[in-house]
DNA sequence: ATTAGGG
DNA sequence: CCCTAAT
């Protein structure tokens, strides 16, 4: 009996205890929650010792509830569970220490200072590479010129810290699309020509030279792999000295600084600090673990005491915490930029007649870092394409995003990890990367040409081009697209969300549909969705020629792009995509609340669903409010994808067995406790 | 930030 | 899934 209970109360790793804590909702509910609430703290040990032998008496009848045995096997299973991944992962505190591997996998570090160039390096000599090269230190020269063109390559390096763990540097850069090139549409030859304007370390310093529909992608950042990735790159000061500074075709390459929108001002006030203490939560996960959840009890909590005290604890909940202030990290900045950048998203309306190429690629382009290129199109014509606010007699300047390149990624997946799973993984540090925000900075005869207000016409641009001279930058930044903008925006879905990574044990059915094989097959966007935002992020098999044609994104497609990922829906936001659970999820929640009771939902979020970004806890409960649902139907009222009847099961048991034991199980637990205390 | 519960 | 109240 009494080893059964410590089965109960004991637990491994941070595995919250299933004990000394009512469900919110037992407490909250009806009269008895005063009671409940009151006696907890005042008396419990006494109520513990009181109840404790009532329910020894009681015992045998309240287990003879099928849920009650199954709850316990379940527990017993995992108690031999060893070393979940998912723990491993969390509580390795080098993660912490050093910069964290562990936050890699989440939030993708992109170098920007190391920065990439791109494209139609054809157009210039050999040794113009090559210099180019040395002066960015690169580091692999052998990546330098290698083209990354319709996949991600992933070197993959053992992480000796990480033991099962695998680290996979995404290749300095990852060029998504077929390159990086911008292309004139009507064979204009522009080139860059600059004086004392350089472009910044993410520009897209582009001749316009259409030698060579692919580009080269060149990367020019090598990095850290996990151990020193304490660095975050993208946010990183530059350092001047290390700046690529290269003359091309007359343009200097590098930082500029003078620029708010430079990474310069960035860097500091996006910077993610996953694991800077934070005072307010630390003494709250303090307080609520004083208060309610790792209480000095007997040999039984030995383990979870252990982890209360020690760095492995602290570092675990630092880590926790970090995944989910990750969000709000990278929001804070978002909302500071905001407001400077408010006036463009006023002013678009107004000014979209203007044919300020400039200002709407201004507004245009979200997401942080990288290059893209984009095609140009210069229609001569009276137009059809753009909209109607064109005057009538202006040639008309098409852009469209041919592709966009991720320059370097970090990710850490366990080895166990799915295919799927890693290519989830991917596909998050990407989205984190374009969700950061972009803009894009427009460089006119190697001017920086920032008066948005300026028609194409004012600044130089206009019809009788010198489109030779004109450039962009893709800058980092983390503005925040007016809503209004984006009428349907929509964030990217992945496409392999229904792979849930659950690196876990063996023990526990893996999900790995099929889902996830065509991860990167399809286009990222979802072009179902006729999102005039959609922006070909993915390797697309077009050829220059087809991106070209297809002219998806025109001006004003261009000026609405919101390289949003991260689902913010804010004000007029959409729904999220619906996102059904897979049957292994359903198995993992499942598990999860039978070990953790039906009122613990952030808890069973970080057991089964850590990884599973889309899921919160919320999603969870109601996962959990639905299979209820579901289990007391009958079979033919189902819907949706069939849940096994066992699993079903399990979910009837686990919620009657929780619905009607709640209070029990705390008092048992609370008894188990006090008996350990006295009896020992 | 979490949890519960209704829509 | 969303939204909200209450913690």
């Amino acid at each position: 009996m009494v080893s059964n209970k410590r089965l109960n109360c004991g637990f491994k790793g941070y595995e919250a205890p299933v004990v000394p804590r009512a469900p919110r909702s037992i407490r909250r509910r009806g009269p008895l929650k005063k009671l409940v609430e009151d006696s907890k703290l005042c008396a419990f040990e006494l109520l513990a010792a009181v109840a404790g032998k009532l329910l020894l008496e009681s015992e045998s009848s309240a287990s003879s509830n099928v849920a009650d045995g199954k709850v316990q096997l379940a527990i017993c299973r995992d108690g031999n569970k060893k070393a979940q991944p998912n723990d491993d992962k969390a509580l390795k505190s080098e993660s912490f220490d050093q910069g964290s591997c562990a936050e890699s996998a989440f939030i993708p570090e992109i170098s920007v200072e190391e920065c990439n160039l791109l494209s139609s390096f054809n157009s210039l000599p050999r040794e113009e590479n090559d210099s180019v090269i040395e002066h960015t230190h690169v580091n692999s020269s052998s990546d330098f010129l290698k083209q990354v063109e319709s996949d991600i390559k992933l070197r993959i390096c053992k992480d000796r810290s990480s033991d099962g763990n695998t680290t996979c540097e995404v290749g300095g850069s990852v060029c998504i699309g077929d390159s990086f090139n911008c292309k004139v549409d009507s064979g204009l030859d522009v080139q860059l020509e600059d004086d004392k304007n350089r472009i910044g370390d993410l520009s897209m310093a582009n001749t316009f030279t259409v030698k060579n529909p692919i580009g080269e992608c060149v990367n020019t950042n090598v990095l850290i792999k996990s151990e020193s990735s304490v660095k975050l790159p993208l946010y990183r000061d530059p350092i001047p000295g290390s700046l690529l500074r290269k003359q091309w075709n007359n343009v200097k390459l590098g930082i500029r600084d003078d620029d708010e929108n430079s990474f310069g001002c960035n860097k500091s006030s996006t910077k993610i600090r996953p694991f800077r203490p934070q005072p307010r939560t630390g003494r709250h996960k303090l307080r609520k673990m004083m208060t309610h959840r790792y209480w000095k009890v007997g040999p039984n909590l030995k383990d979870c005491e252990l982890y209360n005290t020690s760095e492995g604890m602290k570092s675990f909940y630092q880590y926790r915490k970090s995944i989910y202030s990750r969000e709000r990290c990278q929001q804070v900045p978002i909302k500071k930029r905001k407001i400077s950048d408010h006036s463009f998203a006023v002013a678009y309306d107004q000014d979209t007649s203007s044919n300020s190429v400039s200002k709407l690629l201004e507004k245009s382009l979200r997401g942080d870092k990288s290059s893209s290129a984009l095609i140009l199109h210069r229609a001569t014509g009276a137009s059809a394409t753009t909209k109607g606010h064109q005057k009538s007699k202006d040639p008309h300047v098409k852009l469209s995003i041919k592709s966009f390149k991720v320059p370097e990624l970090y990710i850490e997946v366990p080895e166990t990890a799915t295919v799927g799973s890693l290519k989830r993984t991917v596909m998050e540090a990407v989205t984190a990367i374009l969700g950061g925000g972009i803009r894009v900075g427009v460089v006119h005869q190697g001017k920086k040409v920032r008066e948005d207000h300026r028609t194409l016409q004012q600044a130089g641009i206009s019809q009788c081009s010198n489109l030779d001279n004109l450039g962009f930058t893709l800058e980092p930044s983390l503005t925040h697209i007016s809503p209004s903008m984006t009428p349907k925006k929509r964030p990217f879905i992945l496409p392999c969300d229904a792979d849930e990574q659950f690196p876990r044990s063996s023990a526990t059915p893996m999900i790995d549909s099929g889902i996830s094989n065509t991860s990167f097959d399809p286009p990222l966007v979802n072009k179902s969705d006729h999102d005039v935002n959609n922006i070909e992020l993915m390797s697309s098999p077009k050829t220059p020629t087809d991106a070209l044609m297809d002219g998806a994104v025109n001006v004003e497609a261009l000026a609405v792009v919101p390289v949003n990922l991260k689902p913010k829906r804010t004000e007029l936001s959409q729904r999220r995509t619906r996102r059904p659970f897979s049957v292994g999820e359903v198995e993992a929640l499942v598990e999860a609340v039978e070990k953790l009771g039906t009122g613990r939902w952030r808890d069973v979020k970080m057991r089964a669903f850590e990884n599973a970004d889309h899921r919160t806890y919320v999603d969870l409960k109601d996962k959990w409010k639905t299979l209820v649902h579901t289990a007391s139907i009958s079979p033919q009222q189902r819907r949706g994808e069939p849940v096994p009847q066992e699993l079903l099961d399990r979910v009837l048991s686990a919620h009657s067995y929780w619905s009607q034991n709640q209070s029990k199980q705390l008092v048992k637990c609370l008894s188990d406790a006090h008996e350990e205390m006295v009896g020992a």
